[in-house]
DNA sequence: CGATATCTGGATAACGTTATCCAAAATCGA
DNA sequence: TCGATTTTGGATAACGTTATCCAGATATCG
């Protein structure tokens, strides 16, 4: 046994050293352990996993780091207000709970730390990166992606060859909303949207806007009204109150997101209108909220569950050496709860379920 | 100028060899100038940082946490349900931002992920930790303290040694809503908290209905009732249900936070009860969500943003050296809306900002 | 049974940064 | 002007891990 002097070890800290000493081989061994390498006999592989069960060691990501991988994945994410994001997390988590991958994310306050955040998860050697909602300029994007493995949830690319991307079908789920608003009578609807600075074509509100404006000139109305706001509830009110007390009043609104439509209905309501016999809400996302009796809000759900593990999937397959470029999109469909309902079925079961309606019409 | 042979440079990575070979100085001036340290001329700090501006140079945070810091701060977050929350990162990212520390967040979806995600952080030699509404148990929670530098949010523990923690005055919060609804003219309140597996003693749930308990027994209410359940809207509406419709129902209450409240909300309206006038509802937080028309919720305010404020420098003060612990407490008071109004001020000016009610009564 | 292939375990050299020194240069004080 | 002090810049040695070898041991095959 190769005993060393035994030095005053003036700190406790335990490291892949320790460790070998303790099981009686070389650090390389220990390393291959750890990673689960070939060339380790179980005899030896059995007894290495004995001393770091004693020690409790734990590897040091930032030596990892320098080598090899830190089995660390970025989730890049707007915020935390919208409340359809946990359930991605969710679904990602599901996925990377069976593997040695532990998440970080960074929460993009104000837009443009977006770059800093990607930046500050390279400095950090991550193994991957999903970017949720958020998208760099094309050039950074293009940096990001051939640096390291990146996914993106809720951006539109499909000829993207670098990155994955998941999405709900935004443009099928635009029709799904105009047809079901259509489908329970309102006949002059108002679609109301985001804006932003940083309006990329392809992203899912742009898409949303699309389906939508494309279902009602299938209909035969015209000119399908859009218009923008900022999310803020302040916004959102002025601009439900110029819609409704102004020319052309919409007897219907859709918002672009749950979270969105939520302030719309609480809009809507401090105007004094009735929901949903004045005005018909719909949102997106049929997220958590949405079932709760002051809002039940008719949405489009698009399973953030699913959507989640499909993410981490495509991560962990380009973690894993994959190069070709997969591109998801997954299927929406109308939830109907009482901001559509003509007659708020509060008293009915249905009400804090939602009712599933099906596709009312293809393209 | 010391040119070396300029061997075929395989890989285009940048590293602070690069830089120094650039600027022509070695790397530990290099090193110096990144750290502000002590023992560089300005001729050669403006030289160096020139080249590290020209080549795009970013320190790897693996290298630099094998020696030294890694300018990471690590929040640990129960969820991301609940709408308090982002309010603190608001408050932290607004100190941090001055600074050279990057934030990432490590999400706790199911309660015991804790000790994995405080492990992750520990492995990845960040800086500091900010736990919000979470806590290990006593002897972990001293190694990770001893560990590094570590600030709680929404845990108590005024006797703490090892660590700072930055709460709401929970017991003063939990009398104000006591207070409140008495005021308000209600005579049978029951306050509903949450379920826990892990309770422990000084959280904020706890404290806050020692407060309710407290303010009622002070009214004369002999035995103040408080009921838990678990925090998902099923579990919710049928301990509502089992409270209204059971014998002495209640005539208010007290939600232990908002995103809970709201669920009572939902559960009172679904089963048929008006709000204020059958029951008054008020919550904790102030959080966003409340000033919506549809929930117009009474509420305790706590200032999140000051919150995160002043948990992030104090975790800058104690990664700067300081090791006596520092237990800092704000001020609740009552943000009264429609939801305690009995008259519902829908059309008043003070619907969406809500408004202020002085504090009723001290201790 | 000898030659060859496979398996096992370790020696060695990075990875990119910072801490700790130490020597040379510049500044200061009398 | 000369020694004493301060400032500056760099040489050197870590930090904890993994990748790349290579040698010896073991198994396989004709």
């Amino acid at each position: 046994m190769k005993t060393t002097q035994s030095a005053p070890k003036k700190d406790v800290r335990v490291t892949i050293k320790t460790v070998a000493e303790h099981a009686g081989v070389s650090v390389p061994t220990v390393s291959k352990v750890l990673r689960n390498a070939y060339g380790v006999s179980a005899k030896a592989r059995s007894r290495v996993l004995a001393s770091i069960d004693q020690l409790q060691y734990r590897p040091s990501a930032s030596a990892r780091g320098m080598r090899g991988q830190t089995y660390t994945i970025g989730i890049v994410m707007p915020d935390v207000r919208n409340p359809f994001f946990p359930t991605i997390l969710e679904g990602v988590e599901a996925v990377l709970a069976e593997t040695p991958y532990v998440t970080l994310t960074g929460i993009v306050g104000k837009p443009g730390k977006v770059v800093s955040i990607v930046n500050a998860m390279l400095d950090r050697q991550m193994d991957g990166i999903i970017m949720i909602g958020q998208r760099l300029p094309p050039e950074e994007m293009k940096l990001v992606a051939s640096a390291l493995p990146t996914v993106i949830v809720a951006h539109h690319e499909p000829d993207a060859l670098t990155f994955d991307t998941v999405n709900n079908d935004d443009l099928r789920g635009g029709q799904l909303a105009a047809d079901h608003l259509l489908q329970q009578g309102y006949k002059n609807p108002v679609m109301v949207t985001i804006t932003r600075q940083d309006i990329v074509r392809m992203d899912v509100d742009q898409l949303r806007v699309e389906g939508y404006r494309r279902a009602l000139a299938a209909a035969g109305i015209s000119v399908p009204r859009v218009v923008a706001s900022a999310d803020m509830l302040d916004d959102v009110t002025a601009t439900i109150r110029h819609l409704l007390e102004g020319e052309d009043p919409p007897d219907a609104l859709f918002g672009w997101a749950d979270y969105y439509a939520l302030e719309i209905l609480s809009a809507v309501r401090a105007l004094g209108y009735r929901v949903p016999e004045d005005v018909g809400i719909i949102g997106y996302d049929n997220s958590d909220p949405c079932s709760y009796t002051q809002n039940d809000l008719t949405s489009i759900d698009q399973s953030g569950q699913e959507i989640g593990r499909r993410a981490a999937q495509l991560l962990l397959e380009r973690i894993g050496g994959r190069t070709e470029a997969v591109h998801v999109v997954t299927e929406p469909k109308v939830v109907g709860r009482g901001s559509t309902g003509r007659i708020p079925p509060l008293d009915e079961a249905a009400a804090s379920n939602g009712a599933e309606f099906g596709s009312p019409q293809a393209i």
